[in-house]
DNA sequence: TTCGAGACTCTGATATATCAGTTGTCATGG
DNA sequence: CCATGACAACTGATATATCAGAGTCTCGAA
C-alpha cells in the first residue's frame, strides 16, 4: 500500500512539473491590478472549486459574500462574463449562472473545432519543430506518468492544464488575438460542461486523450496539414462525447 | 441637375427599402433596458458617428460628458467594451480607444473569414431555397438601385446593413449563439477599420461586392458548398484589400 | 384565486481615498 | 553662471465605499 501511494504521488508530481512550462500561458497578464479583475478571477476560480453551483440563481450579495469582493467591482465582472455567456443577470432578480446543457456542449465543440481546424493547418505548416517536439515529449510523459495510476485531483488540474496548453498553443500559432480570446472563453466554457456533467478523468482516458493528441502532432511533424486537420476532427468528435458522458 | 438629385433620392430610397427587412437583425432585444446598455449602444454610436475618434485617449469624465450617461453604468460599460477589445482602460490614466491598424485588420478578417468559411458550408447545405432567392434577390435589385449613382450618407448605411444582413444570415445558419456573437463582434472592428481608413463606398465597388455575393448565392443555389466557399474566399480576399484601401 | 403589503434586490448617485503623471524647485556638476 | 539631474508636492483621474431610489417577487389574507 505503502509503495502504491508512493508511486502515486509521484505520478502527480510528475504531472505537476509537466505542466509546469504551460503555467505562463494562463496568465497572461502580471497580476489582477484591479479589483474588478480580481472580482473575475474569483468567479471564475469559485466556479471552478465549485463553490457556486452552474444553473443556480443568486444575488449579488451572495457573491459579495462568497468571494468577498466589494460590489462596485463585483458588478463590473458579472457585466463581463455575461458578454462571456457564463451568467445573466436579471435586473432586480438575481444572477442567473449559465447551466450547461446539450446545446451548450454542441455551440462550444463547435467554435473550438472551427477554430482549431483552421489553426491546426497553420500549426502543421511553420510550427517549429522543436516546438512540436516538446509537445510531443510532453504527451508521451503524461501517458507514462498516468499509467495504470488513479489520478488525483491535482493530477487531474495538471492534466488539464496540459491539454489546455496544448490546444491553446495551436491557437496560439495563429498569431491573432482576437481568436485566442475567443478560444479561451470557449475554452472556460469547456471547463465549465465538464464540472457539471460530474465529468471524472481516468488513466485509460488520459491515455486515449494523448494517444489522439500524438497522432495529430506527428502529422504536424510530417508537415502534413490535412491528415493533421482529420486527426484533430476524431479528435474534438471523441473529446465531445466524453463531455456528453458517452465515453 | 434636378432630374440627377431626384433619380439619386429614388436611390437611396431603394436602398432604404431594401435593407428595411434586415433591420429586426440588428437588434437582439427589445431594446436597452438599463443604463448600462444606453452607455453601451451610446458609446458605439459616438465611435461610429465619429464625436470619439479611434485611437484616441480620454478620461472617463469626458465620456460622461460626451456620452450624457451616469458613471457608473459608463464604467460597467467600458469594462464590457474593454473585453470586446475596443478599448483599454489605463488605471488612472485614461481610456486609450483602440485604434485600427493593419494588424488588425488582419486579425479581423481572418476571424471573420474562419467562421464564416465554417458557416457557408452549412448554409450552402441546409439553408431554404427562398432565403437564397431572396438574398440573391436583394443583391441584384441593390445593383439596380446604385447603378452609376452617388451613394448618399444613408444609402451607404443601407448598402452597410445589406450586407452584414447577408453575411449574419450565413452565420445564423449554423444556429450557435456563441459563433453568432463573436461574428458581430468581429463586424464591429471591421465597422472601425473601414471608419477609420476613411473608407468610402463607391457605386463600382457595391456593385462589385454584390456580384460576388451572388457568385456566392449562385453556389449554394447549386447546393455546391466547395464552390461557395471557393467563393466566399475570394469575397474575403478583396474585400480585405479593399478595407486597406488598395482598391 | 386574487389582491395587497412588505421585504428583498438591483440600479444609479455621491463622497472619499488612492494613485499615476506632471511640474517646479533645489542641489550638484560643469 | 548655466545646465542637468533628482526629488517632492501637486493635479487630475480612477477606484472604492456608502447611500438612496425604484422595481419585482413572495407571502399572506380575503
Amino acid at each position: 500500500m505503502d509503495d502504491r501511494s508512493h508511486t502515486a504521488a509521484t505520478a502527480s508530481d510528475a504531472l505537476e512539473v509537466l505542466s509546469a512550462p504551460y503555467a505562463p500561458l494562463r496568465e497572461t497578464e502580471t497580476g489582477p491590478r484591479s479589483l474588478s479583475d480580481v472580482a473575475y478571477a474569483r468567479f471564475i476560480d469559485a466556479l471552478f472549486d465549485r463553490r457556486i453551483t452552474p444553473g443556480a440563481t443568486l444575488s449579488q450579495a451572495d457573491l459579495v459574500r462568497i468571494l468577498d469582493v466589494p460590489l462596485a467591482p463585483l458588478r463590473d465582472a458579472l457585466r463581463v462574463l455575461q458578454t462571456e455567456g457564463l451568467l445573466t443577470i436579471h435586473a432586480r432578480s438575481g444572477i442567473a449562472l449559465a447551466k450547461p446543457d446539450f446545446g451548450m456542449i454542441r455551440n462550444t465543440y463547435q467554435l473550438r473545432a472551427i477554430l482549431e481546424r483552421a489553426a491546426i493547418r497553420s500549426f502543421a505548416e511553420i510550427a517549429e519543430i522543436g516546438l512540436i517536439g516538446e509537445l510531443t515529449d510532453c504527451a508521451e510523459a503524461v501517458i507514462v506518468a498516468v499509467q495504470g495510476q488513479e489520478i488525483s485531483a491535482a493530477g487531474a488540474q495538471a492534466v488539464e492544464r496540459i491539454d489546455f496548453g496544448f490546444h491553446m498553443r495551436v491557437v496560439a500559432c495563429l498569431q491573432n488575438p482576437l481568436i485566442q480570446t475567443t478560444y479561451r472563453q470557449a475554452h472556460s466554457f469547456d471547463r465549465l460542461i465538464r464540472l457539471d456533467r460530474a465529468f471524472r478523468l481516468s488513466a485509460p482516458l488520459v491515455v486515449r486523450t494523448m494517444i489522439e493528441h500524438l497522432d495529430i502532432l506527428a502529422a504536424c511533424a510530417r508537415r502534413d496539414a490535412n491528415v493533421a486537420e482529420a486527426a484533430l476532427e476524431v479528435h474534438f468528435a471523441r473529446a465531445m462525447q466524453r463531455a456528453m458522458g458517452c465515453a
